[in-house]
DNA sequence: ATGGTTTTTACTGCGTC
DNA sequence: GACGCGGTAAAAACCAT
């Protein structure tokens, strides 16, 4: 654990979760309310965003003729010409800046849902501002890019959460079931816009789940098994066991492996909940490694089960 | 679209408490 | 009997092509 003395917030370093914000966020309030209760304007841009055009937007129509029907003079038709393009420049801002406050907003709020860093909420909003200037917008939903920009920013900012533990707190996925069409919009998406912004994304390494499994389940002696844990995906490792293989399986496997070996009693149930996976890909995964382990020679089992975290490097 | 791989679902029997 | 575990087959989901 390590506090980030810019932000005031106590940041565990393996996964990137905010343990405690020792600080009020006295910052703008970044959410517009709706026009019913004017009480509650706040500082900074939603005041001209829901003052500004409260639906009631103008055209400037495209005939050039005046009130009464006459042709306009060729001096008045440049004029006209002019503030249609300014009224039209500001219509598109406005929308934009509408756009992107709903967009931070949810993204906002999906982060603390998660307990997600300030860091990874400031980088999600750079990728959503860009994929706004962009273009990347058509076609897909706010929140649905607002959801991919955060999974991205998780994978960028080295401590990546699995899609499935954004469905309970994004508003485009509604329930769990694969089928469901917000899911597939969200991996549809996420994959899109990295492709679009050219964001390298990296195999998420599956020793980064293993402190938040861990910690889900809640064993006796946590810090052990995770560390042997991480031990033993870093063999598998070298033995290409891992490739095609989903990280969070990878993880789970490891961690039931672990409890083993350190003769505690871990439920596959209890792991497999824990990565969001089934019973039977727990077993798959965990038999691969522990025949691994179990090919190992005494001397080699004594390293694993002793050695402390810092000579794992993850 | 297709084929290969992984994951899930559902069901089974076995041993233990 | 309930529970954890292991195995299996078929379906579903995933991925690269």
């Amino acid at each position: 654990m390590a506090l980030d003395h810019r932000k005031k917030e106590y940041i565990c370093k393996s996964c990137g979760l905010v343990i405690d914000k020792g600080r009020i966020d006295r910052g703008p309030d970044w959410r517009s309310f709706s026009e019913d209760d004017g009480s509650q304007k706040r500082v900074g841009s939603p005041v001209t965003n829901t003052r500004h055009d409260k639906g009631l937007s103008t055209q400037i129509g495209w005939q050039n003729r005046d009130a009464n029907g006459n042709t306009l003079s060729s001096t008045q038709k440049r004029k006209m010409g002019r503030l249609r393009k300014w009224d039209n420049r500001f219509q598109t801002e406005d929308s934009k800046d509408r756009n992107l406050k709903n967009a931070l907003g949810e993204i906002s709020r999906m982060a603390s849902a998660l307990g997600l860093s300030e860091q990874i909420r400031e980088t999600a909003s750079v990728i959503y501002r860009q994929c706004l200037d962009q273009n990347l917008l058509p076609g897909r939903s706010i929140e649905g890019v607002a959801t991919a920009s955060l999974y991205i920013a998780c994978r960028q900012c080295n401590s990546p959460r699995s899609l499935e533990e954004f469905y309970p707190v994004s508003r485009i996925v509604d329930g769990e079931s694969p089928g469901d069409p917000g899911v597939k919009e969200f991996t549809r998406t996420y994959k899109y816009i990295s492709k679009e912004l050219g964001l390298k994304m990296e195999p998420v390494k599956p020793e980064k789940y293993i402190n938040r499994f861990v910690n889900r389940i809640d064993p006796e002696n946590k810090e052990d098994i995770a560390n042997v844990a991480k031990h033993l995906i870093s063999l598998a490792r070298e033995e290409n066991l891992h490739s095609g293989k989903s990280p969070t399986s990878i993880a789970a496997g490891a961690i039931y492996s672990a409890g083993l070996i350190l003769d505690n009693n871990i439920t596959q149930r209890e792991v497999a909940d824990a990565a969001n996976a089934s019973q039977v890909t727990v077993r798959n995964r965990y038999k691969e490694v522990a025949q691994i382990y179990d090919n190992l020679s005494e001397a080699e089992k004594k390293i694993i089960k002793t050695s402390p975290p810092s000579a794992v490097d993850i």
